[in-house]
DNA sequence: CGACCTTGGTAAATCGTTGCACCACACCCG
DNA sequence: CGGGTGTGGTGCAACGATTTACCAAGGTCG
């Protein structure tokens, strides 16, 4: 079979001997055909392995039930969860999602973003670079994309947004770490300075404030196990008074409980290590991550309703949805020892 | 702004004073157009946030610049270095790249599949899931889209191919522990009766005959490091004679790692471990891993480079590339102790 | 029996681009 | 001055579907 072209549907018209507007309507089951008529399309259309160009169909119709998902990285679990929820919830009611791996490069954001602009998808799901140009919201919201953000917010008030209340959550995590008598707490994880890592930060300087411990002690480091490692072990070896750390993420804090581990230490006795995120990971390492949970499937199930409601009535004024981390209290923590 | 529409093209002709046809060459520098009207209309399109509806063009001009990539789990860190090797090839060529994630479920990959059809992408990277219905690969062939599958084989001859020599790499691993003097080989991971897995275990039970070490004991787990970890201390109590496990994956055998340390065991001293992908994480770890190292991000670049010639000569024959993967021994495999 | 409805189907306009044929104009040259 | 040769631009027919308005035939009913 040489490069064989693609059937279309005036093919599959001529096959069951019918008008081109009669298959159309055949195959979708809409308009008023008889249901012998209808058969005969289908049989064709099966023949002939047709499936429609919804390129053409979506111009006319102007639907479009791709969603995409541009993300920041997809390596990282917690995302893969997220996007797992968005996907069961989104696939159940039809729609379908892709996935644009922006590896937080703003450049290569904005290419995705236009060519998700370009194809005219149906919704965009977004977790904007830490350095996002100003120009991309005005270019989504003039093309009248449905759009949610995820995580870190974009220009206020230009979409709808689904995020975590970060200041709150490690707050109580810093609080839960300072009521165990813990008095030496590090903050362990992210870079630079995007709004939910200075959200955190100002939420566990505010529980360290309240209890008479000073100002926070930052350890910048990667996300990611082995990053969360490094930092840990060099962090042990600077400042040796730590027992407590508080940290961006559960893969860092998994990472932590590895350079403790390494170092003859107890994760849980010696330090202390609450993460963030709860991964299903995190349940189930050893010691059990003592984390700030914020069940990433869920989550993503909720981003995905955001955006189907935006769909469905695209007037109405955008929304902002917070979500709580919930403490979980596993054996990554305890008394401070001594 | 109220849902403001999208911005066509006769919009920015009308601005910019000029005609549809001159406004679209202009936009694309193609044609003869005066540098003083190209200037009008590309500063006409700015003001108006234009951006061309690609469905339209593409269906126009036959073309289209965005790639698929049907995967079987994007959570799997081995997939996603192989996803920044495709991306960064095709991305400098000029192609987007969307990822579907099947999650191992052939319903969901059958979806992304005709979505992936219905849309008319410029091409396909496809790692089919276990049981895939064999009309599939007709469907595809049947609309001529340019297909590569990666690691596992649909139809034979069907499409292009590139995979991994899996029984040559588990023969030189289980080459390597034997003549470290290991008797008791066990091979951990994977499940159910995929190709790759089988010819892993075939290239496995070669190297045990040939050392007259007679039949592979097969423990079979999911994919991942929790999943590794409690595979292997079920197999250190079913089987305590085992010195050294030859892994389908390098996650499992980051979990067997840990399985051991948790035992009172030292990876490499104890029990030897090898595992298999080369992830960046395997030569980062503690103890650092002994594996068959397939350099995932080079892989992806191949697999694009691949597609892009099946874009480029759809005519020619489909051929079928596969890599050798390299032993790459580091601390995780020791002699036999005793 | 003629008006009216119902059923089943068709022709034509349309979505937003691109590619091609063609045109108007100016210029140069034998 | 007629004819070739550029230059810069325009009009129109595609691309492959959907949607709408309309039509033909057959049945019903006052």
């Amino acid at each position: 079979m040489p490069a064989s072209k693609r059937p279309k549907l005036e093919t599959v018209a001529r096959r069951a001997g019918v008008s081109l507007s009669t298959a159309s309507q055949a195959l979708r089951g809409a308009g008023r055909i008889s249901e012998r008529t209808r058969e005969r399309v289908l049989k064709a259309a099966g023949e002939l392995h047709y499936v429609p160009d919804s390129r053409a169909a979506d111009m006319r119709s102007g639907q479009n039930r791709e969603i995409g998902f541009v993300i920041n990285r997809i390596s990282n679990p917690f995302n893969a969860e997220v996007i797992s929820g968005v996907s069961d919830l989104l696939e159940a009611e039809g729609y379908l999602v892709s996935i644009l791996d922006a590896r937080d490069d703003p450049r290569r954001q904005q290419r995705h973003l236009e060519s998700f602009i370009r194809n005219g998808r149906g919704g965009l799901l977004w977790v904007p670079a830490d350095e996002t140009p100003s120009e991309l919201p005005g270019l989504l919201r003039a093309h009248g994309t449905p759009t949610v953000t995820f995580l870190r917010r974009s220009t206020a008030g230009a979409f709808d947004h689904v995020g975590i209340r970060n200041a709150e959550a490690t707050q109580i995590a810093t609080d839960h770490l300072a009521r165990l008598g813990h008095r030496h707490i590090a903050y362990l994880g992210g870079t630079g300075a995007n709004q939910v890592r200075r959200d955190r930060i100002s939420g566990h300087a505010a529980a360290l404030e309240e209890h008479g411990l000073g100002q926070p002690l930052v350890w910048p480091c990667e996300d990611g196990r082995m990053a969360g490692r490094d930092a840990m072990s060099q962090l042990l070896d600077a400042r040796p008074e730590t027992t407590a750390v508080m940290c961006n993420g559960d893969m860092v804090a998994l990472g932590a409980c590895l350079a403790l581990t390494q170092a003859g230490l107890v994760p849980g006795r010696d330090v202390s290590v609450v993460g963030f995120d709860g991964i299903r990971e995190a349940a189930m390492a050893a010691p059990a991550l003592t984390t700030m949970e914020v069940s990433p499937y869920e989550l993503g199930q909720g981003l995905a309703r955001v955006l189907l409601e935006r769909i469905r009535s695209p007037g109405r004024p955008t929304a902002v949805t917070e979500v709580s981390a919930k403490l979980v209290v596993r054996d990554s923590t305890g008394p401070v020892p001594g």
